[in-house]
RNA sequence: UGGGGAGUAGCCAAGUGGUAAGGCAACGGACUUUGACUCCGUCACUCGCAGGUUCGAUCCCUGCCUCCCCAGCCA
């Protein structure tokens, strides 16, 4: 795939952002990425993060990390840090860091220019019968009473509830728009509530806090935000973004454009369910390697270059979509392919003695670090007398096609040397615990012996030499096809999401200078950062290799 | 029964009044010291459905169908 042409794929708005500028509407572009610091980010951030940086990138604008954060309630520093961690790991460089509480008292301006236009009055109804005032979708709503309060009334009040004279939930300061709008949106929405909060960046200086719908087009007037990009659901809020630029007489203009949120297979997707399985103990934090988040992505191994091709892969529409999962995994393989050390590890070990090799000696085998990729070098190997292989690549009455290992049966050790199985040792209990085999010194790798072929190839680890390692197998934590599940979260987990298996890695992968492997045969694996150990070290599987074998 | 959106292959997704890009997946085959990779090939006579306009419609018009979103003092 080519990149740079990928890079440029068509899509709405960025056809739009082109014909913005060929026009004349705009001179440059400004986005932003506008996160609520409540949880961490996901790979659905990931695409509108790279929507927006790489649009602004192309045609030479600008992009804002933005932090929304209007709900004191729900907001954390500690989000802060992790969400401009995960954007900067991501590849993204913001041109400004903005908060929505750094404008809290210009917001406040244009809420009292609101009133003093008649466009906005403090309201006293409770939520209940603000609720039934409203309407529903196919009846109009009706005035409240507050509606008709005077200017001054209005500016008092609403300065009174700044000061924090009034109880939380107590009054809120509405748009006067209109209650017979069928967009409920438009029904005398609310601009700002009361809320006896500690906010992470203001403390206690603020007792209201401005609602989404008016904090947000204010934002981005105020940073001279061109294009603002959102999600689906905000498409009936446009009407309302519009006119809160307009009656608050913002001089810049910005314009909502709104775009599918993606949705990925056996993934949840949403901060809410996501913030349930690490509230509810389900994984090790927002950073497990299970998360769909982009700390966990990190940690499972995924690389930035992966996400970002594969955001630019997914398109930007508006229609709502489910994408496989597998196009994520694609690119993972893809970006990994070239970079990770291609060596070998045996995940579940099964002994298998030489019998007609030297008892005592040892050789070193040369082996390239990634056949594709000269550039990565290579490494020596120990080979000896007794090895490991997979327990899967052996089997004692195999059905035709195997061209593994099974009694009789010879087959190629990768960098090594040709091996037959002659005898099989089995426990008290019938289960086979080692293979007794020859090897043929005239198959050694590299000397290009070519007096017989062999079907399989199978990876090893000498025995002598073996690094005990611990190796976790990942699979979805959430899976779609759960038969009566319904909305149940947990009832939809998936059992074998993590197992957990120790085996044997070739020593020395610790000084490889890398986290990143490719275990032949297996997949790409990645130190798990918060659990390795010199003495056990760790590994996340990334993603598996593709595989057409089937017993 | 209100308003706002969307329907192009199994999944994403371009596209335009001139005869359906690309990617993922899948399936054949070649190659192979990874059952991987790579390579070659296959995969929409048709763009939700029905009419209409036109020499010609996925694109324009009309009607219909299906799905998604909206009744937080969340974002």
């Amino acid at each position: 795939m080519n990149l740079e042409a990928a890079a440029t794929n068509s899509n709405f708005i960025r056809n739009i952002v082109l014909d913005d500028l060929a026009t004349g509407k705009v001179r440059a572009v400004v986005t932003r990425f506008p996160p609520e610091p409540n949880g961490y980010l996901h790979i659905g951030h990931a695409k509108s993060i790279c929507l927006n940086f790489e649009l602004a990138q192309e045609v030479g604008g600008q992009t804002n990390l933005r932090f929304d954060d209007t709900n004191p309630s729900k907001e954390d520093e500690e989000f802060v840090k992790a969400i401009q961690e995960d954007v900067t790991w991501l590849g993204f460089t913001w041109n400004q860091l903005c908060f929505a509480s750094d404008y809290f008292e210009e917001m406040y301006e244009r809420a009292v220019l609101l009133i003093q236009k008649g466009l906005a009055y403090v309201c006293d109804l409770t939520p209940e019968e603000m609720r039934t005032l409203r309407g529903t979708l196919t009846t109009p709503g009706q005035e409240s009473p507050y509606r008709r309060r005077t200017m001054e009334e209005n500016l008092d009040l609403f300065q009174r509830m700044r000061s924090g004279e009034f109880p939380d939930g107590s009054k809120v300061l509405r748009a006067k728009i209109d209650m017979t709008s069928p967009n409920i949106n438009l029904r005398d929405p609310v601009l700002y509530r009361i809320a006896h909060a500690t906010h992470h960046r203001t403390g206690d200086l603020w007792r209201i806090y401005p609602m989404y719908d008016f904090a947000h087009p204010l934002e981005d007037a105020i940073e001279g935000v061109t294009h603002s990009i959102c999600t689906l659901e905000f498409e009936d809020h446009r009407p309302l973004y519009d006119w809160v630029i307009e009656q608050c007489e913002m001089p810049s203009r910005p314009r909502q454009y709104e775009f599918a949120r993606l949705n990925l297979t056996n993934t949840v997707m949403s901060k809410r369910k996501l913030k349930q399985l690490v509230e509810e103990g389900v994984v090790d934090g927002w950073d497990d390697p299970r998360m769909p988040t982009i700390s966990g992505l990190r940690r499972r191994g995924y690389t930035p270059e992966a996400i970002r091709s594969f955001a630019r892969e997914i398109g930007v529409a508006k229609s709502n979509s489910v994408v496989d999962a597998h196009m994520l995994e694609y690119f993972v393989r893809e970006d990994l392919k070239m970079k990770a050390l291609r060596t070998m590890a045996v995940l579940r070990p099964l002994k298998v003695v030489i019998t007609n090799y030297p008892e005592g000696e040892s050789e070193w085998l040369e082996a390239e670090n990634n056949a594709e990729n000269p550039a990565l070098g290579a490494r020596l190997i120990p080979f000896s007398r007794e090895i490991y292989i997979e327990q899967d690549d052996f089997m004692e009455s195999p059905p035709p096609k195997y061209f593994r290992l099974f009694p009789g049966n010879e087959v190629r050790l990768k960098h090594a040397y040709f091996i037959r199985c002659e005898e099989v040792v089995k426990d008290a209990a019938g289960r086979v615990v080692e293979l007794r085999c020859t090897y043929d010194p005239e198959t050694k790798s590299g000397t290009g012996f070519a007096g017989r072929k062999v079907k399989g190839t199978l990876h090893w680890v000498d025995a002598s030499h073996a690094k005990a390692a611990q190796f976790r197998l990942i699979e979805p934590l959430i899976l779609d096809d759960v038969d009566e599940a319904g909305d149940d979260l947990l009832g939809r987990l998936n059992p074998r999401s993590m197992e957990v298996v120790e085996g044997y890695v070739e020593e020395g992968l610790e000084i490889a200078g890398s986290d990143k492997f490719q275990f032949f045969r297996h997949g790409y694996f990645s130190v798990d950062s918060r659990l390795t150990s010199p003495e056990l070290p760790v590994f996340n599987l990334t993603v598996s290799l593709k595989s057409s074998f089937q017993l």
